[in-house]
DNA sequence: TAGCACCAC
DNA sequence: ACCCGTGGTGCTA
């Protein structure tokens, strides 16, 4: 027997506390008295979903804070490994979970001050205590308490879908003159460009281009392609949300438990899986159906509360551009006050301001002419002036894209409002290779917008947890309340998260309530 | 497993 | 033809 002290390097598996002490893991049964204790961990989600309080250091997070880069979605490795290898040179020995446990409780006693001075002297200490930790746990509940789903009504739409997707499939063998897969491009390219003759596009480095821009363009000429799309649609909203969803859903509670990854970005957003839960469609109608099957238990309703523009603020607040700010200050609709300066008018119609909208969202992704132009589906020269009258305009953002490029070339960095950090390879943002310069050029901006626009939703996260939050959608948080108490919480929810930050420019948080999503 | 395509913010 | 940022997922070959 032994005791859990406050500090102690802990991991709980099982009904069983492990503790790593002299170099010695033990082990016995978990008691209540243990969750009380202040315990350094390797990964504090898993001990919060084991009902752990309190917990003072976290080495896979303290590891992301160090260096975001590696996103555990692009490779298969794990945590564990991924430390080994990176700090100790070594590959992970053993594979049963006793092992595994030993390797990571080790791992901790091993790097645990290494990393915690690290995070000092890059002053990213309370970025770890404050935030990161504290967001695990919420996380933990998140997932706990997942969110209910109508299988009813989505097993009526997968009806319905079907119906539907067998008659555009018919219409379209009628129109090609012969069967084939039309999920496979290769086959689909052989249809259109061989067999129809029509004329391709642009290529992929596997042949012909089928995606969506081609086949818009195609619809011109010939009908086949109008129905690919429509076939496109239902066979992707189908597929990977009617038939993942209802296959995950849990039959006793109705419920899917989406999972979150807390270092699944490079930028400080946290992503989503099982299912991808920030990409449940929206934009369109057939999409807009989907949503509806999220519903809120008996006696419950949601409330979603989205932060309005709140990239777009950031890149005010960062740059302290005089007219951005002032835009924000006085409530603008700032695609239009886009729109009237690169159009050089008073009356804006709905295409303009869509312009105005797309050239503002170009900017924090870090603008190119080519890719605007792509985008707008203009002239490049005419994207050139556009971005040209955008940086005339706005003179503060053009002065502090420079300076924060020059920066990242100095110091082979980049950093948030809350000093979380992106490292920018010197070798990358002073390449002689243009397209690889640039890119990490559009990185440098991007990231500190999109990263200071994940740490306001993670101090939101944290200080509205306990109104039982359900998703998080990168600037979007929903919450499901008591029906009776929907008006006291929505106000207090909307408080709490637009005052997270005192901005130079005010923080906008947009409520909606419903029954569904 | 890579490549394509496409959903979201 | 090209990357305008961050992801996850389903499909084919």
């Amino acid at each position: 027997d032994f005791e859990i002290d406050d500090f102690d390097i802990v991991e709980i598996y099982n009904n069983f506390v492990y503790k790593f002490k002299d170099g010695i893991v033990y082990k016995r049964v978990l008691k209540p008295e243990d969750l009380e204790k202040r315990i350094l961990a390797f990964d504090s989600k898993s001990l919060f979903k084991n009902n752990a309080k309190f917990i003072e250091f976290d080495l896979v997070l303290a590891d992301y804070l160090v260096d975001p880069e590696f996103a555990s979605n692009k490779s298969t490795i794990e945590p564990i490994e991924y430390i080994l290898l990176k700090y100790l040179g070594q590959k992970l020995n053993f594979k049963n979970n006793e092992q595994i446990i030993a390797q990571k409780l080790k791992a901790v006693y091993l790097l645990k001050d290494e990393l915690e001075n690290e995070l000092k002297n890059l002053e990213m200490e309370k970025l770890l205590k404050e935030i990161e930790i504290p967001v695990s746990k919420v996380i933990c509940d998140i997932e706990r308490n997942g969110i209910k789903v109508d299988t009813d009504y989505l097993l009526h739409l997968k009806k319905e879908f079907e119906t539907n997707l067998k008659e555009i499939e018919k219409n379209i063998y009628e129109l090609a003159g012969i069967r084939f897969n039309i999920n496979s491009p290769k086959q689909l390219s052989d249809v259109l460009f061989n067999k129809l003759k029509l004329k391709p596009i642009k290529k992929t480095k596997t042949g012909y281009s089928t995606d969506t821009e081609t086949l818009l363009e195609l619809s011109k000429i010939h009908p086949i392609a109008k129905k690919i799309l429509e076939y496109r649609e239902l066979f992707k909203l189908k597929t990977t949300y009617i038939d993942s969803i209802l296959s995950l859903v849990n039959p006793i509670t109705k419920r899917i438990y989406p999972q979150y990854n807390q270092r699944g970005t490079s930028t400080g957003r946290i992503s989503a899986f099982n299912p991808n839960i920030q990409t449940i469609p929206i934009k369109s109608e057939l999409g807009r159906k989907i949503r509806k099957a999220f519903i809120s238990d008996e006696g419950k309703i949601f409330i979603k509360a989205d932060y309005s523009q709140i990239e777009l603020r950031i890149l005010a607040h960062l740059s302290e551009d005089e007219n951005l700010v002032y835009a924000f200050l006085n409530d603008f609709d700032v695609h239009m006050a886009t729109s009237r300066i690169i159009f050089q008018k008073d009356d804006i119609n709905d295409e303009e301001r869509r312009v105005g909208k797309t050239i503002n969202f170009a900017i924090i992704y870090g603008i190119s002419p080519y890719g605007l132009s792509k985008q707008l589906n203009i002239d490049e020269n005419l994207a050139k002036q556009f971005i040209e009258s955008y940086f005339n305009y706005y003179k503060g953002v053009k002065m502090w894209i420079e300076e924060t490029k020059k920066f990242a070339r100095e110091n082979g960095f980049v950093k948030t409002i809350l000093n979380r950090r992106r490292i920018i390879p010197k070798i990358g943002i002073n390449s002689q290779n243009k397209v690889i310069r640039e890119a990490w050029e559009r990185i440098c901006i991007n990231t500190p917008v999109q990263g200071s626009a994940s740490d306001i939703i993670k101090i939101a996260m944290i200080r509205t947890n306990k109104y039982n939050i359900v998703l998080q959608i990168h600037d979007e948080l929903v919450f499901e309340v008591d029906e009776n108490k929907v008006e006291t919480c929505s106000k207090e929810i909307k408080e709490i998260m637009e005052n997270v930050l005192n901005l130079k420019v005010p923080l906008k948080v947009d409520v909606e309530i419903g029954k569904n999503l």
